[in-house]
RNA sequence: GGCGCCAUAGCCAAGCGGUAAGGCAGAGGUCUGCAAAACCUUUAUUCCCCAGUUCGAUUCUGGGUGGCGCCUCCA
């Protein structure tokens, strides 16, 4: 598969090692509940780590939660709480959307403060490398020192002076030297013990910690959003590879942002809005879709419109599923030449959908086969099908459907409340009491039970 | 100032040298007690503009115009 990797700017042919991938991807700031903008990234490299699962890998995946830094010191002080306490609320609010959003748990999801250990050790690395020093109660790393800086960016020491919005702080060497390790300012300050006194991790060290503890050097995807590029990331790799001497992602991968009004969604701008907001008007489902509508590096705005556009979008494929469960337990007799013909046409749109993932994940590309293969099986099964045929869509269309997150999940509901109402209401139906029957729908309807009357029975979905 | 990205129907969005996928919305129809779902028909003589290359360009090149991002915390 071809990917495009940020460090050479172009696409590049993915070669897997040993049928194993390992992924970095770096996670939240947990101050807050998060919005659609930082649901796309969760959400892109839940689809490419699936996408991976599914071809045949083992994936390790690792995503962190920033559990400290300045904006969380601030929250904590302004609700009169600990660092701690507020971290622990949003990671638990963070699993509650993800996994709303489908967004499979990662195989690790460390946390910054859990691994102070390990970014000290890091830090006294670059110190004794030459690539580091201490200024006051702080530890910069030397931008200087490494002359590989920028090759993530692509920005060069001229241009970036040039830009004249570079922070100018006299404790400093260089302006683009960045804070390692920031000393405690003051009292009650949430603080660790290091060789330089009690202090913090600064932001871009974790990262490198984390990647290095649970996933070693060299390791093939190393993902965020666009903004990330710099400084984070290209900070990441200075720390990395000259405290290591190894390369630090052979891949770098980031998504683009959402828009609202054609200007980048952000908590700082005030124009974001919140996942747990847009799932409870049009669902999770109806989020995720509209996330994997485009591919993952355009910008997309976002508006109410789309998502119900979305909505309608997800539901036709949810549809299409509930069809195939309802002439699944009426399957009968020999596959047909209509079916045969439809099994056909279904490998090859499949055969497409996999080379659209195949070149740089174009999921807008593979929605759409999707679609086409929805079309032809909700004609085939029209009226009826064979087990052989169910078996065959269960096994290729089912399958699609869930690699981007848009099946349904597994009944739990009282069915056996459902089917009695559903037999009332066939009893008021035979002796035309439509009005009676007319009731007994829209009773289940308030309980989110669609009913369809179909040539081979009834059928019920949920909302 | 530096480094990049984008412009396709009412909306969303693929395609990127061979004559415009798909979804939503709209219109008409089939089916239905009604409804829902589904299916059928219909909705871009044309892909921001102007040159150029080519037998042929939405796709390549140059120049415009418009929009966006990063260079500062940020997904």
């Amino acid at each position: 598969m071809k990917l495009y990797n940020t460090l050479t700017r172009q696409k590049e042919d993915f070669v897997i090692r040993n049928n194993e991938v390992k992924m970095y991807v770096c996670g939240p700031t947990v101050y807050n509940y998060f919005h659609i903008g930082n649901a796309r990234c969760f959400v892109v490299f839940d689809m490419l780590r699936r996408y991976l699962e599914y071809i045949g890998n083992k994936v390790t995946f690792v995503q962190n939660f920033t559990d400290v830094d300045d904006k969380l010191i601030r929250a904590a002080k302004e609700n009169g709480t600990t660092v701690p306490a507020i971290a622990e609320k949003f990671i638990n609010e963070y699993f509650t959307d993800a996994r709303g959003l489908g967004v499979h748990d990662a195989t690790i999801h460390p946390r910054a403060t859990e691994n102070i250990d390990k970014i000290i050790e890091i830090v006294e690395s670059l110190i004794e490398k030459g690539h580091a020093y201490v200024s006051g109660n702080d530890v910069y790393f030397d931008s200087q020192s490494d002359s590989e800086y920028g090759k993530l960016s692509h920005y060069n020491m001229e241009d970036l002076e040039a830009g004249a919005r570079i922070d100018v702080n006299e404790i400093k060497k260089h302006p683009f030297d960045f804070a390692l390790w920031k000393g405690k300012k003051e009292e009650g300050e949430i603080s660790w013990t290091s060789p330089w006194g009690e202090g913090r991790p600064g932001w871009h060290i974790e990262c490198s910690a984390m990647v290095n503890r649970y996933l070693g050097t060299d390791i093939d995807i190393h993902g965020g959003g666009v903004d990330l590029i710099f400084p984070h990331h290209e900070n990441e790799i200075a720390q990395s590879e000259c405290a290591t001497g190894c390369t630090l992602a052979r891949f770098w991968l980031h998504n683009g942002h959402i828009n609202v009004d054609n200007k980048k969604m952000s908590k700082s701008a005030g124009n974001f809005f919140l996942v747990r907001d847009a799932s409870a008007k049009y669902g999770y489902k109806a989020v995720r879709f509209f996330l994997l509508s485009s591919h993952y590096r355009s910008p997309i705005n976002y508006n109410d419109e789309i998502l119900s556009q979305s909505l309608a979008a997800v539901e036709r494929l949810n549809n299409c599923i509930s069809n195939i469960d309802f002439a699944a337990k009426n399957a009968a007799g020999e596959l047909s030449d209509a079916e045969s013909k439809s099994i056909e046409y279904m490998n090859a749109k499949k055969v497409s959908f996999m080379d659209a993932m195949d070149d740089d994940l174009n999921t807008a590309d593979a929605i759409g086969y999707l679609f086409e293969m929805t079309r032809d099986i909700n004609t085939t099964i029209a009226g009826g099908a064979s087990k052989e045929y169910i078996n065959a869509v269960m096994d290729i269309y089912v399958p699609l459907c869930d690699l981007l997150g848009f099946g349904k999940e597994e009944e739990t509901g009282d069915v056996a409340y459902i089917e009695e109402m559903i037999a009332k209401r066939a009893e008021a139906k035979k002796a035309k009491n439509y009005a009676e029957a007319d009731a007994i729908r829209e009773e289940l309807k308030q309980q989110g039970i669609i009913l369809e009357d179909t040539p081979q029975g009834v059928k019920w979905k949920r909302a």
